[in-house]
DNA sequence: TTGGTCAATGACCATGCGGTCAATATACAA
DNA sequence: TTGTATATTGACCGCATGGTCATTGACCAA
């Protein structure tokens, strides 16, 4: 079941149709969100009938469905990638390293990155998804908490901490700044970063030194 | 002028009716969001005409600016209150009062939090609210940016820290939280908290230390 | 009781929605 | 070429939307 959301005759579609069709779902959920979604504007866009789109995903909800999976498999992908190639890399490291990665997504993926911003928010969204927007937003702190798990493992942080709290925090700092990227990303001529001219190793260097030391970061101590 | 976005007709209503319609409205608002929210049954809620409505408001974006002034008014005020009450304690004691009025106001008005959560970040709202959107971003930075230009007059923080940058990554932490604990407090069964029961002290208390300390917060300073 | 004023009304409008299905175009077998 | 099966189409459906405006009825002065 490579295509759980569509049916099968969306499956046997030929690639390139297939690929117009995901495209032009992918732009119009991102643009209006899922509730001022235009199944009409979509299928114009797809270059096909609208008859066809809904023989090939049975409603307007299982075709976001099916971008939705999309986007998290693009950014469960770039979720593994990460944990992999840092492995061995110490705690601080890593949390850079996922960081930059998020920032690279957002570049790469603009729309999808939207449709997930959305998503892990919207009460947009239709009814089948509230539960997965639960696990998503549990399964980044989660990722997060693997991390500081290592870390404590390596004794490269104290055991006493708060895993999960941590990383839930951990996760705050970095969702917000990537939301604050992409809004700047398609609107930078008035923002937090307009000044700086978005600097982004400049912010996951200060974002991480924040998230390892807080603003104590040039104390001497004394709190 | 007291509402400026309701007609002379509006203001001069017997403040019954005012108060019933503003209910409707923020009820209305915050169950569906701006785009999905019906004159219809709003109208219907209030117990009022549909025409009437259109009097007082010369459209569904101008009600919504009038319940966006309401929210962000609101929360102004719980601001500039604990702005005032803790003028002269240290900055770790301001933060824990600020977040903590938070916390009282999803609990006292759940509904403008809402409202001001989906504010914060979609797009779903009326072009005309854009700029607020920047603006209550800006203001809210800006806000715990002036608590640490007093902590460090005071000499609590050192002169060194990024103000902007660290108000910012404050603030993201402060507004994930709440939203979090929004979602809980209206969906208890299933989430971060679950296993907490929601302890609100605790997690002030947490998060300030994290804000301080940062994930060394037990550590010996080797990092 | 009348006549005039004006707030309140709700039937009505054009528009756009998600979704359907009889009709048609296409492909291939005989 | 014909017949049949399948893929595609777009006119059409019921519905809900934000917004309008001719009509109504409550009130008060004369």
């Amino acid at each position: 079941m490579k295509h759980p959301h569509g049916t099968e005759a969306f499956d046997t579609l030929p690639h390139p149709k297939k690929e117009r069709i995901y495209q032009a779902a992918v732009s119009e959920f991102a643009e209006r969100g899922f509730g001022k979604a235009s199944m009409n504007r979509l299928v114009e866009a797809a270059g096909i009938s609208k008859g066809s789109l809904f023989v090939y995903f049975k409603s307007k909800s299982g075709l976001f469905d099916a971008i939705i999976d999309l986007a998290v498999n693009r950014i469960k992908e770039h979720l593994r990638e990460v944990r992999q190639s840092t492995a061995d890399d110490p705690f601080s490291l890593r949390i850079s390293a996922l960081l930059r990665s998020g920032f690279r997504f957002v570049d790469q993926y603009p729309k999808l990155a939207k449709i997930y911003f959305e998503l892990l928010q919207s009460n947009d969204a239709p009814k089948s998804l509230q539960k997965m927007v639960q696990t998503l937003n549990w399964q980044s702190t989660r990722f997060i908490a693997s991390f500081i798990e290592d870390g404590i493992k390596r004794e490269e942080l104290d055991s006493e901490i708060d895993v999960v709290r941590t990383a839930f925090l951990i996760n705050a700092l970095f969702e917000k700044l990537l939301r604050s990227y992409y809004s700047e990303h398609l609107a930078p001529e008035a923002g937090l970063y307009a000044a700086d001219a978005i600097n982004i190793d400049n912010w996951v260097q200060s974002t991480v030194n924040f998230a390892t030391f807080g603003v104590s970061r040039f104390s001497k101590g004394e709190f």
